[in-house]
DNA sequence: TGAGAATAGTTTCATCTGAAACTATACTGA
DNA sequence: TCAGTATAGTTTCAGATGAAACTATTCTCA
């Protein structure tokens, strides 16, 4: 039987490049704004969508419940989200960027777009539109 | 300033692709074959390549010094692979599958080519090529 | 109704993680 | 030659992780 060559073996190849990405995105923002991953992404999504439940940040990012709770738990303490409970259902919570999470948002997304940009340097439109679309692909067969 | 868009956002799409296919496979061999995926990636690496330091490992899979220690640790233990010294550098380690890691090896293959075969199952040969090329760009960049 | 199932979120616990410090060996240049 | 530096690998420690158990609330249907 052939050996399985790691180098062409796509969860492989994925994995390895994900983890590196998100290693040198984190470099961005973890230190001078004192951010987690976990933290980051939550914020990320309170920045797109407000008044939304711990469950939905689940969804939307993949992350484990127990990893969204905690995250919650210290961007609360810094005072970079807000949270009430739905009037209507009481174990529903309903998460927002404070104001002063916002700045510190408004001040991650640019850093975020330039590492972007930067990473896909050497793609031109076409190959933008068929690696989104290769990506979308896999996203659903995963 | 116009919201992030994470659906959009390259490294959060990868990271959440690869998180997903990393777990799925992990399902194929943790299990059955009561192996992490940092000891499984050991084991790809020596059914490739046998006789090679712990650090060519790191190098290889960029996996960290100590998790691929620790997961060499255990894989000794319970004898999958076998560690001999090198004369000249007492200090570098020769690793290599023993017969039995081999055995298990062999069987986890077909398993991974199988679950990578799913996976990419909508994507036409041009698709692959593509991928393969879009991926090496990202790589050379991160 | 109200008992059992379902859902949102938290806590616990055992394990995993990587930075930093450490051991042991080898290299380098004054 | 040998003091200082570099390299391979391990251990320690402080924090991160996620499965499972838990609390609190809401739904469901007999």
């Amino acid at each position: 039987m052939k050996a399985l060559r790691l180098e062409s073996f796509l969860p492989y190849r994925l994995s390895v490049l994900a983890n590196q990405v998100s290693t040198q995105l984190a470099a961005v923002y973890a230190e001078r704004f004192d951010l987690t991953i976990p933290e980051w992404r939550v914020m990320a999504v309170l920045g797109e969508v407000s008044d939304i439940s711990a469950d939905f940040v689940c969804d939307k990012t993949r992350m484990d419940r127990v990893t969204v709770s905690r995250a919650v738990a210290r961007l609360l303490a810094k005072r970079h989200i807000l949270r009430r409970f739905c009037a209507d259902d009481r174990r529903r919570s309903r998460l927002a960027l404070s104001a002063g999470g916002r700045r510190v948002y408004q001040q991650i997304v640019p850093l975020a777009r330039r590492y972007e940009n930067a990473l896909s340097a050497g793609l031109d439109p076409a190959d933008r539109a068929n690696l989104d679309r290769l990506l979308s692909l896999l996203q659903a067969r995963a």
